[in-house]
DNA sequence: ACAGATTTAGACAACGCTGACATTTGTGTT
DNA sequence: AACACAAATGTCAGCGTTGTCTAAATCTGT
């Protein structure tokens, strides 16, 4: 249980018999060294059990790291860790590290988490915004640190953002149902997500305008209180007098709630959720899909372009959705 | 798009006619700074929009940060996020970050990867082993970086590790199987993570061999190609002349490739799967479950338990598993 | 064989912070 | 008013690395 201390440069020169800045030389992969003193080296750091301390190389360097964070709201959702998965693979092939953290959906803690992570003096931060202003990062972001907003586009910060064709999409599907005689279409969503709800919410209208259908309220749940589960939405929807002859989720949470109620159901009730999900195919739920992963991907790119050309414009990039038919989105309204 | 640089201590310090030290006390929150002096620092702090610097921090205090890793073979997998979340949780009770790095289930890349971590001097390392060696962190170890190995033990290592119940869970399932009178009974998994499989096919064999019965190989598919897909091994058992009346699957990716095939089958057959997933209970498929969560958080308690006291003994932790009755584990044998 | 170019190696300071220690200022006691 | 003692503040060095600069060793071509 010998606790010694960790081996550094200086200790690696002196069983080599070279001066640190040659061990330096040679883990920096700076070139410049004999391949004999090279050898050496190595012998000396691999004895000694030698690992570089990237903490005094990033100091020295003018703190630049090798991390990039990405703040979540919360990591229970499939849907994030999905865009975290997109995101760890782009840094990977860079070299870089991710760094995840959450404000467990609190506007509140949001800052306090982004202040520790610029504290770490990572190298870029990638966020889902929660709190509804971002100003407080744009100091960082004028201090160089590329700023990427995903899934929702920033409040009060020029910064790039990669978002979801959430009104396009979600128009789409509700024109599939349209398209077959649907009118009476109901909309589930939990707002905890406010922009992309409202995203979708006014695809939904744009599309039932389109066919005439003005007053939707009534078909309408965006129920603020966590309490309110799906199931209690989409079943307070059958109850209705004039009851949806199909049903839209604004995200995956809705579809699971909706999958349970409306299985099994007498006359049929049409459904399409957005995000897919896991046995959706399975299932036979219609879906509007994209890639989420390329959602993370497209995210980390943007920020590790900006590192690379600090002058870029900032963009907006939209990642595309598909409508997928898997058989509940093509259910005929009763005649 | 001015790039000045980041304030340090001594522009804190200057500006509020302090010493630097006095500025570093306000910020580590060390005391014995008068209220008066501790304001005018905070003021010119904010006008500098200073941080304090972690790596400078970390470098000065000898190399200790508030970083822990977790090393993951794959992110795609809902299982290790909902370990990754657990242990976020219970990390951030601690004020510590999480950094999640992946070794795209590379036993090569495992030590790579994990020595990269080492030189950011992360404060401990959870992995999910995926390489059959792990001995190259006994000197870490020795150092005082709590090891953690999390759903496997580590090979060749003395660490901590946190395992579930694997054959104890699936022997259970598997009993409750013969308890209503199967005998023939399949066997599927994707071998991927060999160490939980292999436990679990024990639990499997040990329950039959109960009630007699011993030649299970025939119903066995631990396919180690990749491309056969859980549906095609349920395929072949169901294309067995004597075909099993149940189906045991060891993983999730099993569950759901079961899920698709037996669904809708004339004479159904009674399933059981190991791992909970979304809509199971919709579906109403039986599983061993346990709590994912928790593993994480155990995962992460052990290390922050040798963190503070580094000559505990090392634990080995099994999370205990359940059996969940949801209609797909008690379909009757035919007779 | 020799000047000049090039490659290899080392000395030194500094990145931003804090621990150890020194010093000043304030408070209470008699 | 003088003293002991605690609280507030400052000085300085060094954590482990690398950029800059300089010196020595080695390699060119004629």
């Amino acid at each position: 249980m010998t606790t010694q201390s960790r081996a550094t440069l200086a200790d690696v020169a002196r069983l080599a018999g070279v001066s640190s800045k040659t061990v330096s030389r040679v883990f920096a992969e700076a070139g410049n060294v004999s391949a004999d003193t090279r050898e050496q080296v190595l012998v000396a750091a691999k004895r000694l059990r030698f690992r570089p301390n990237n903490l005094a190389r990033s100091l020295r360097r003018g703190g630049v790291t090798n991390t990039v964070a990405f703040v979540i709201g919360d990591l229970t959702n499939p849907f994030y860790f999905h865009v975290a998965a997109g995101i760890e693979r782009e840094l990977a092939l860079r070299g870089l590290t991710m760094v995840l953290a959450t404000t467990d959906d609190s506007p509140d803690s949001e800052e306090r988490v982004v202040d520790a992570l610029i504290s770490q003096r990572v190298r870029a931060l990638l966020l889902i915004p929660i709190a509804d202003d971002q100003s407080y990062l744009e100091g960082e972001r004028q201090l160089g640190t590329p700023v990427v907003s995903v899934d929702r586009p920033a409040r009060n910060l020029l910064a790039d953002s990669v978002v979801l064709q959430n009104r396009l999409g979600m128009a789409e599907a509700v024109r599939s149902l349209t398209a077959i005689g649907h009118r009476k279409i109901g909309f589930i969503s939990n707002p905890s997500a406010m922009y992309t709800q409202r995203e979708r919410l006014a695809g939904y209208r744009e599309a039932l305008r389109e066919v005439g259908v003005v007053e939707t309220a009534q078909w309408e749940r965006l129920d603020d209180d966590p309490d309110i589960s799906p199931e209690l939405a989409v079943q307070s929807l059958l109850d209705l007098p004039d009851s949806p002859t199909a049903i839209v989720a604004g995200n995956n949470r809705g579809s699971a709630g909706a999958v349970r109620v409306l299985r099994n159901l007498k006359p049929p009730v049409a459904f399409i959720g957005f995000d897919d999900f896991e046995l959706a195919d399975a299932l036979g739920i219609s879906v509007v899909a994209y890639d989420t992963m390329e959602l993370g991907r497209t995210a980390a790119r943007l920020a590790l372009d900006h590192l690379a050309d600090p002058g870029a414009f900032t963009q907006q990039i939209e990642i595309p959705t598909r409508l997928i038919h898997r058989g509940s989105g093509e259910i005929l309204p009763p005649r």
